[in-house]
RNA sequence: GGAGAGAUGGCCGAGUAGGUCGAAGGCGCUCGCCUGCUAAGCGAGUAUACUGGGAAACCGGUAUCGAGGGUUCGAAUCCCUCUCUCUCCGCCA
């Protein structure tokens, strides 16, 4: 949620930067439903001022005999602040739905652009691996392999499911513990196993509701949503929560299974590990001091990056343009991993600084120092990384001519000694 | 799932014949004093949000005693609903 004195102050400041995002105007009507609100609140609060006063006098009077004027009075008082109590409820619901569907500003250094095509080529690492001969996309491999069944995952499910079997089973599952063991044990994360279902709070918090909801996979009752990605459940550990100075920066990782309608994905990506309904994948979560988010963000998307780096897979970093970058977001690296069998980089993390937008939705605050007031941190995501795309990209980057898979060395340890797939 | 108990400020913990309770007391913390270090002692301070005024320091108003609703001139205190926690029983990985 964006700071309503920054609207209220600089509103044409504020539509210019959400304009870069495209789209339509998206602060319209907020000054006059603003004003609306603090006239009633002042009209209704200064009425519960006389009503106080009064009624304390009463408290004092013994014979209530006495007062019975001013009970009456109070009375009527009473009632007209029972209708202005309803009608600024409203009022501000009107207010806060309006605020919650207005996205983050994006950051002073996001490139401005209207599409991904607008992205920007920040650096690539690696080069694209070229194979002596022709290279297989990953669902065929897994399925010559017999670790991958797409038919038997439709069957206990639907589309976009999929069974592992064996060795690759046991591959997903090595990725998990490498990259878990990575960030915890070199780059300072705390670990954290969250649950995968949340409520509405919490989605809303991150900012998935209540604009998403068709994106998500819902329990009726009682009313809780699968978590789409881990951001959700860690984030909101320190929802509703003043933090200390000391405590910054907090870094979580954590490993979840996340789940996705895919609405509106229909057609794409119907081949293969790429777009699924349920994927695992390893989140990395900073909550930091404001002014330290800029640098934490090219922190967090290098320790994304070393795990492309140890398993030795090519890729680039993009830095996403304001047309691209998603709702809550201020700042997006994308890693883009080469996929030989596909000839094309495709998406394996997301890395995003959230300023302080998400913090202000789910009230995560600090203090400066124990009398400064709470101020909110700035929060950072990102993957590290999608452990199902992982694992496409290493069939198809480490795929031989006789059909087998070499398993990259960093990862052999985690397969039992196991140094190819047959 | 059945039976019962509970939810108060950073923490602990008072407060039910409704009024002077934003809330005793203790701990913790901050600042000052004192004691040649440490400990003890003394004094003061110590929630958050919204909102009005002010350049600011700051001053004022409103709300908040798990959440929401009700009764009342007035509710932490009475009534209703919900959520969560704990204990016992059952079931279960």
């Amino acid at each position: 949620m964006l700071d309503m004195k920054f609207i209220r102050e600089n509103p044409d400041e504020a539509e210019q930067r959400l304009s870069t995002r495209g789209g339509a105007s998206y602060l319209d009507g907020f000054r006059e439903l603003d004003q609306e609100r603090r006239n009633l609140l002042h009209a209704n609060e200064t009425l519960k001022a006389e009503r106080n006063r009064v009624s304390d006098e009463i408290g004092r009077v013994k014979d209530k005999s006495q007062v019975q004027d001013q009970i009456l009075q109070m009375r009527a008082v009473s009632q007209k602040i029972k209708e202005q109590d309803e009608e600024l409820k409203q009022l501000e619901e009107k207010l806060q739905s309006f605020m919650l569907t207005i996205p983050n500003l994006p950051h002073a250094t996001t490139p401005v652009g209207a599409s991904e095509n607008d992205n920007v080529q920040v650096r690539v690492w690696g080069e694209p691996r070229q194979l002596e001969f022709k290279a297989k996309p990953h669902w065929e491999i897994g399925e010559e392999l017999g670790i991958l069944d797409f038919e038997c995952g439709a069957k206990i499910t639907g589309a976009r499911f999929t069974l592992y079997r064996g060795a690759g089973a046991r591959l997903e599952r090595a990725l998990i513990s490498f990259m878990l063991d990575l960030h915890t044990d070199r780059h300072g994360y705390l670990e954290v196993l969250p649950p995968f279902m949340v409520n509405r709070d919490s989605m809303t918090g991150t900012g998935q509701l209540p604009k998403f909801e068709e994106d998500l996979f819902k329990l009726v009752d009682p009313e809780f949503f699968l978590i789409p990605t881990a951001e959700v459940p860690v984030t909101n550990i320190h929802r509703n929560e003043i933090l200390k100075r000391s405590d910054l920066p907090i870094s979580y990782a954590a490993y979840t299974p996340c789940f996705r309608r895919e609405a509106g994905s229909y057609g794409k990506d119907t081949r293969g590990l790429i777009r699924q309904h349920q994927f695992n994948k390893v989140e990395l979560v900073k909550f930091v001091h404001p002014s330290e988010s800029d640098a934490e963000l090219e922190n967090l998307t290098g320790h994304a990056e070393k795990v492309l780096q140890l398993l030795e897979l090519p890729y680039r970093v993009m830095a996403l343009c304001s047309g691209d970058i998603g709702f809550s977001s201020a700042k997006t690296y994308d890693l883009e991993v080469w996929l030989p069998g596909q000839s094309c980089y495709r998406e394996i993390s997301s890395c995003s600084t959230f300023g302080d937008f998400q913090a202000r939705r789910a009230s995560i605050r600090f203090r400066e120092d124990e009398k400064a007031k709470p101020e909110f941190v700035h929060t950072l995501n990102g993957s590290g990384l999608a452990v199902g795309r992982t694992l496409v990209a290493i069939l198809e980057n480490y795929q031989q001519q006789d059909g087998s898979v070499l398993i990259p060395a960093a990862l052999r340890p985690y397969m039992g000694g196991l140094e190819r797939i047959i």
